[in-house]
DNA sequence: ATAATAGTGTCTCTGAGACATTATACG
DNA sequence: CGTATAATGTCTCAGAGACACTATTAT
């Protein structure tokens, strides 16, 4: 733009450049935090796992990309993808992140809740969901990928209504709150957490309907729904865990 | 990556795109929060108002590419910029957002103090700084884009130690406290703002020094330093404002 | 009965908002 | 002196952590 590099705004000194979306998307199972992984079919990286993704169309904005590629992935049709929760993460642009050419991958995360089908594309090379903390290096930087989609979750939870999504349509507090423990990797005190959810309007909605088995023993869990809110006023901090109390004067 | 669409991994299917990055670069002027904007040159949106930004380079990821726009554009030094505080807001992919062709744009947000420069570039068509709340149309979606850098820049002054990056290298707890009521565009309570800060350590730290003079009247304000911490512990909540309690049983 | 899970009540402590008071500069 | 700004102190209330206790199911 300066005077010195005029050519910026040259229409046809730009570099060609070829844009990927790639998506981390998670999921609650068995009471860890599962993410949709890949088998990759080609060079490079051929027989590694890697984030699902792929190119944006020549006319298609990076969301519907994802959408898309959401759809295939997980075999869940159109409607239900374009109603779920899809976050623009980040923008990885190192140089050399894919040794073909040079491709910057705008990356999405996205919740789901526990589905009965594990996958639903019909990936000649295989897909699945793995349990985070087993996932060894995967394909590319989406190792850094993973990484920084499970830091934004688990501060999304903190201060948004975000939770539900991980959820049925129907969930329990109990099923809600194993999923800031799930995703924070914490425990947390149930009287606490049940008052803190219900203190808070619009995140959770009872519904009246009889109460669910909770798999045969105790008292059956009330059932609700999720709310109209989005965001936590004020927010439901994550315990500080081992913060070392940096002082030194 | 289905099978369906086996061409998505083909590395002769892409379609190219530029890629540009665009920089929100904000100030704290005369108790007002400012931008920098450049007077476009070229058509499309000759005349216009609009970001600094440029397209990324062949072998620069787009990090490396805002910094190196951003010395250009306010003729700070290279080693100043390299230490400054750039973030990486959100990448824009619609596929209309430039007449000319297909461009996609990583939008980075920058926090720098008043400068006694107000610009650096020799552009021929102009840069200068901006009240924000006086800007007009953009060029492009920049306007969406300078929307959501305020809104990202606002959210982390409550949880990150951010604030001090808008100050001179030493400043006063008043001068502190102005950058938070400029962003949020409220008023806060002085003395519950200084025992805030003061109780999360290595927010700020005092400077040994004679203290300095606030223009005249008054008691001289002791001098402060930002501290090595980066995190605030609890956050510093934006007052509510009129939220209007969304209760509709 | 006991075990297991859901839900309620209560005490306490931290932190923030409101605001009075004191301190130190200038004119 | 009065005025302006910086800094300290105090009161109160909301919200969170800890934890005791009650309720309702299955076995």
């Amino acid at each position: 733009m300066s005077t010195a590099a005029p050519a910026g705004y040259d229409p046809h000194a730009f570099t060609p450049f070829a844009v990927t979306v790639d998506l981390a998307v998670f999921t609650v199972r068995e009471e860890r935090l599962h993410v949709l992984l890949v088998e990759r079919g080609q060079e490079p990286f051929l027989g590694h796992w890697a984030l699902p993704g792929g190119f944006v169309a020549p006319r298609e904005c990076a969301e519907d990309a994802a959408r898309r590629e959401l759809a295939e992935e997980t075999g869940l049709d159109a409607d239900a993808v374009g109603g779920l929760h899809l976050e623009q993460l980040r923008t990885y642009t190192d140089p050399d992140r894919d040794p073909r050419m040079r491709v910057v991958s705008v990356a999405y995360a996205a919740l789901l809740p526990d589905l009965p089908e594990p996958r639903g594309g019909g990936d000649a090379a295989g897909a699945g969901w793995w349990d985070v903390s087993a996932v060894g290096d995967l394909a590319f930087d989406h190792g850094l990928i993973l990484a920084d989609a499970r830091e934004r979750i688990g501060a999304k939870l903190e201060y948004t209504c975000l939770a539900t999504a991980f959820c049925p349509p129907e969930f329990t507090l109990g099923e809600l709150q194993q999923v800031y423990e799930t995703v924070w990797g914490v425990e947390l005190d149930r009287p606490n957490f049940r008052r803190k959810v219900l203190a808070t309007p619009g995140f959770v909605e009872a519904v009246e309907a009889p109460p669910r088995r909770t798999g045969g023993r105790g008292k059956p869990a009330a059932v609700h729904r999720a709310g109209t809110a989005t965001t936590l006023h004020p927010p439901l901090l994550r315990p500080p865990l081992l913060r070392p109390e940096g002082k030194q004067p």
